[in-house]
RNA sequence: GGCGGGAUACUCAAGCGGUCAACGAGGGCAGACUGUAAAUCUGCUGGCUAUGCCUACGGGGGUUCGAAUCCCUCUCCCGCCA
């Protein structure tokens, strides 16, 4: 939270979604000696979609940059590659450049969702990055200590657990840092996982003689899962360009505990409002909650109509009012169908065992009759729905 | 450079000549319950139209009727000492 009140004041539109502001003094000075800060905010495009709780930060952004500020967007084209060459950390896999660019472009386009794209400086770190001789490369390393690099947390643990830590990852705070001292940023925005990187980049400016940047620190976000940071390669993401259903399903899976957060970090809701939805019943919130999160992405009427979907296939336990229709596959010689290949065609069990083990299990209805074997041909005239657990329908036309 | 330890399914981790498609935990999926979730309980968690066959225990080779288990070798990782 912000702490000084002119300064709460003059960011009152990201208050709710900063954490920490190292040092507010300092920040407080920049914004009454300049109209416009350059804002730098980097993204390592490690997968193809960018999440809501990426959001978090590109919404901070937005909001610096129409209360008149510089958004300067750095394009980790070089740092993506750095990564965990051990591979043990599926969050930072290293990346060929080939992935970076289509990782990339799929960015720009989600990005322009939250960002005012035709205000945005857009720079590569590649930029300055690609024809550093090993000399300059050398003079970077001699910036920091190995004790220094040690204070990062993912360093400490990896060493008293005895696992590796590669020396190319000791570079990467130094790139991040350095993009710093290139794109002269006043303030840097990332989560409070970056909270050591974004320290490094003042160290260096301040080595370089220039006034050093502030760093603006958003909360992180735990993913649908309630316990890791919300991550694509992990599993427990919701996409800013996933389907609404999807969102709102997602969004209805987050545990009690995490739905305030889940509130004020990726709506748009009023805080009186939340006030009042904590209130009331945790059931009336959560649908609030995810009704919000949809009509910030796919406006307010798609936030609507999830919501009464999802009352209806999950309250009433009514089948949903939209059935995606599948073409039934090729018949048996007696013109029968075999079960297990009607899972397997709709793409619900990716082999017969598991086709099987999901019939065996109870999991498969077909127009709402349980399934219990798994030899089963079946005689269908078409239109007939074959459900596979609580979300999965099709309709066999 | 020397010495020692290790590499097992999505992850962690047992197994140390047959009864191993491989204990257990986590995760995931399905079922019951329910307010969506959580918690709890139950089942499943390599492939194959299957009482059998195939592929799997870091890579390659060998011993054996039979190997995840023994031997050789390669690759990678970790520790200690230099």
């Amino acid at each position: 939270m912000i702490h000084d009140s002119e300064l709460r004041e003059r960011l009152a539109p990201l208050a709710r979604t900063v954490e920490t502001i190292v040092p507010e003094r300092e920040l407080l000075e920049k914004l009454r000696a300049k109209p416009s800060l350059r804002c730098k905010f980097g993204i390592d495009p490690t997968s193809t979609t960018v999440h809501i709780g990426n959001g978090i930060q590109l919404w901070n952004l937005r909001r610096l940059q129409d209360l008149g500020h510089t958004a300067v967007l750095i394009l980790g084209d070089y740092t993506a590659t750095v990564g965990d060459p051990s591979g043990k950390d599926k969050t930072r896999p290293m990346l060929t450049p080939e992935q970076v660019e289509a990782n990339l472009a799929t960015w720009m386009e989600q990005m322009s969702l939250i960002l005012d794209m035709d205000k945005v400086e857009i720079r590569r770190n590649s930029e300055w990055f690609k024809d550093m001789s090993f000399l300059e490369v050398l003079e970077l390393t001699n910036r920091m200590t190995v004790q220094q690099m040690m204070e990062r947390d993912s360093f400490e643990t990896r060493w008293t657990n005895h696992e590796p830590i590669s020396v190319r990852e000791f570079l990467y705070c130094l790139m991040q840092g350095w993009d710093s001292v290139m794109v002269e940023a006043d303030v840097e925005l990332g989560g409070t996982d970056q909270t050591f990187n974004l320290t490094v980049g003042r160290r260096l400016m301040e080595q370089e003689g220039m006034a050093p940047q502030v760093s603006l620190i958003g909360p992180l976000l735990e993913g649908t899962d309630g316990s890791e940071k919300m991550s694509k390669s992990l599993g427990n993401a919701i996409g800013l360009t996933d389907a609404p259903k999807d969102v709102f399903g997602m969004a209805m899976r987050v545990s009690d505990e995490l739905m305030p957060k889940y509130m004020r970090l990726v709506t748009d809701l009023a805080d009186d409002e939340i006030e009042t939805l904590l209130a009331g019943s945790p059931m009336d919130a959560k649908l609030a909650m995810a009704a919000a999160l949809v009509a910030r992405y796919h406006g307010a009427d798609a936030g609507a109509a999830e919501r009464e979907e999802f009352l209806r296939v999950f309250r009433r336990h009514e089948a949903p009012s939209e059935i995606p229709e599948v073409a039934r596959p090729d018949p048996e010689d007696d013109g029968s169908f075999w079960i297990v290949n009607l899972l397997k065609h709709c793409g619900f069990a990716s082999s017969t065992g598991e086709a099987k083990r999901l019939i065996q299990g109870g999991g498969v209805r077909l127009d709402e009759t349980v399934q219990s074997d798994w030899q089963a041909r079946l005689t269908l005239d078409g239109g007939e729905v074959l459900r596979v657990g609580r979300r999965k329908y099709a309709r066999l036309i």
